[in-house]
DNA sequence: CTGAATCCTATGCGATACTG
DNA sequence: CAGTATCGCATAGGATTCAG
């Protein structure tokens, strides 16, 4: 059975108990990781534990405010650790959790398909947009 | 090499460009298709090519609006293929391009994961509401 | 250094009504 | 049937300022 074919399966898996967001796992995963920003972290972060300001320099276009929302929203689904070691000025590390660096696997799926694929897109966005 | 550690490097490798949207795939794909429907119209559409008004029975809660639209950026990506018979009332069949069916695959990787781990997000989520 | 608080804007998205 | 047009709201997210 193909890819193709698997997919959708999964969606008329979905459709028969009526698409509730509750029964259909990717669409609460990317209510919660589906922003701007996760991704982008948790890859940062796949490299290893990291404190904040030096995510903030690897993500140089990342608003203070997003990645202080961004870390806590992770934590709070249990991607990402938070450590603070409690001296003046504050150290607070972050790192992935088990499930965090789990999801490297299928994020990587991702990412290949995307490297190899998104020429392709923009080349299509472009020829739509000249027409 | 694990798959983290392998993340990781990719995320290296964007950082010393400097991370810019354009060199960095995965940023721009989930801006196309990062938003509330289009992976769910794309598993849809992986059992096979579909009406308009049968993709809206499929998908109870979009609303035609965002129906069109989705499908409309779909197709200007290159995700979908869009064919119209010119009869009255007009029929409108919409499947997935090469391209569109090659997609599958990265994502059932995405929905597996969901479906194994998202108890957990779940759990974590509400551990951190209660404290 | 690591945030929290406030303000502001852009836009994603639904609801509704209309059309060929 | 398969859309388009218009309206309005909720929210994501940047900029800036304050704080421990």
């Amino acid at each position: 059975m193909t890819p193709q074919q698997r997919l959708g399966d999964k969606f008329t898996g979905w459709a028969m108990m009526e698409l509730r967001p509750e029964r259909c796992a990717v669409r609460g995963l990317l209510d919660q990781i589906g922003d701007r920003w996760s991704i982008l972290i948790l890859s940062a972060l796949a490299s290893g534990p990291m404190r904040f300001s030096v995510l903030a320099r690897n993500i140089p276009d990342i608003s203070k405010r997003m990645l202080t929302h961004t870390l806590r929203s992770l934590e709070m689904d249990g991607f990402v650790h938070r450590e603070v070691e409690p001296t003046v000025p504050p150290r607070v590390t972050y790192s992935l959790t088990a499930m965090g660096s789990s999801f490297a696997e299928p994020l990587l799926g991702l990412i290949e398909w995307a490297e190899t694929h998104y020429d392709d897109v923009l080349d299509a966005r472009s020829r739509a947009e000249a027409a």
